[in-house]
DNA sequence: AATGAGCTTATTGTATACAAATGGCATTCG
DNA sequence: CGAATGCCATTTGTATACAATAAGCTCATT
């Protein structure tokens, strides 16, 4: 995608995946577009795009909305990046090359250095893990397969409560990868698929006791 | 979607299922419109759908491509189908209400009708075969899991050789929904997922086998 | 006061004109 | 003769104007 549809793309996703835009709020093309700098045409690409990918929805007479998901919502989408990402996982134990194991294991001793400091730096913390799990999908070599894990792997909600996750939950995702990174040494690809499904597994649950003590916190808050 | 857009979307994607567009085959945006009777911009939003969906590929500088798949890629798509819909199963399993247990009977005693004869009603079987599926789809309540298996439920290939499977395959089809029916109604996930997986995978051989039959009497026909 | 018809306004859909980029071809230079 | 370069044709990207549609509001009617 060229210039202009790709800025509106990534201007407008970005604003939903930090909140700016509010789920649930109605999105107006031109609204967008002005926002963007750029004319209804490539905001409508982008909208389109993001519908699929379902950050958007619309409703039966064609309005946008941002997406708000329950936690169900949010469940279903964990379980089935679970599904897939366990199912990459166990591809590319058969496929993975040297390099990319090598490069495997710089992110996470990279990721690692991000949390052993007295305040772990999330941000890092969360690129390299985006990383360390972007080259397993890859190394799964199927694009259709890519292309699914694309669609329930960053989500909003999750992303904006990632600061809140404690050192522990991110010294538990580094030792996972390095169980990880056994399996592949051994090339076990069920090995490998059960450790990542925990590992998805875990992290929705990490996600869930943040958010229902965040919820807990707003609430009291609001009675306050 | 609204009309024009619609109807140059189904236009464009029955043409490449039918196989009237070549897999391989440039695509041009204003030859489309003139075909579909629409303008540009309709099919343009068409394209990208059919790109999200893998019908159509583009080369570095945008250009469309009617996607051709190597075996390998349908293989890929069929595995991916399998760990799909045998997740819908399972979820299902625990679902589906009367209703719909009632409507897979019917689908399933339909397309039955349609091999019960001498010459088997092919397209009559395809319909309700894929109605079947759909309905457990739906039982399975995710629209995530609906919307990725909708990337991998059609192919343009398998459909277009499917005419060439023999009334064994499809019979053996019709026992397989049978025994999906009896877990079901035996509400046992398990069980239906293990069943909806071989379903799914026989259904790949069964294309492969029938491929490369077709493929050796084309080859021998140029030979001639 | 509630309801519904008709009008007004907001928003999206479509067509088209123009801009930008790409590929192919011919020509020229090494 | 081969490779590189510049020009032209083709194709896609973007902006904008206009059409269609749906939502909201006003006002009349019961």
């Amino acid at each position: 995608m060229s210039r202009a549809s790709e800025r509106a793309y990534n201007h407008i996703r970005s604003m939903i995946l930090s909140g700016e835009l509010q789920p649930g709020s109605q999105i107006r093309e031109e609204a967008l577009a002005e926002l963007c700098g750029v004319s209804r045409t490539p905001v409508r690409d982008s909208l389109r795009r993001l519908e699929a990918e379902m950050f958007i929805r619309r409703n039966d007479s064609q309005r946008s909305f941002v997406a708000d998901w329950s936690l169900d919502d949010l469940e279903d989408a964990f379980q089935l990046r679970a599904m897939l990402e366990a199912h990459a996982a166990k591809r590319a134990a058969s496929r993975i090359t040297r390099e990319q194991l090598k490069r495997l294991r710089l992110h996470n001793a990279q990721l690692k250095q991000a949390i052993d400091i007295p305040n772990p730096d999330v941000p890092k913390f969360l690129d390299h893990n985006r990383q360390f799990h972007a080259i397993i999908v890859a190394a799964a070599a199927s694009e259709r397969l890519a292309s699914m894990l694309g669609q329930v792997t960053e989500q909003p909600v999750v992303l904006r409560t990632a600061r809140q996750y404690d050192a522990e939950n991110l010294r538990r995702s580094h030792h996972e990868h390095d169980e990880l990174l056994i399996a592949f040494d051994n090339r076990d690809g069920e090995w490998a698929a059960a450790v990542m499904t925990g590992h998805i597994r875990r992290a929705f649950h990490a996600y869930a006791e943040a958010h229902s003590t965040d919820t807990e916190i707003r609430k009291s808050n609001l009675a306050a």
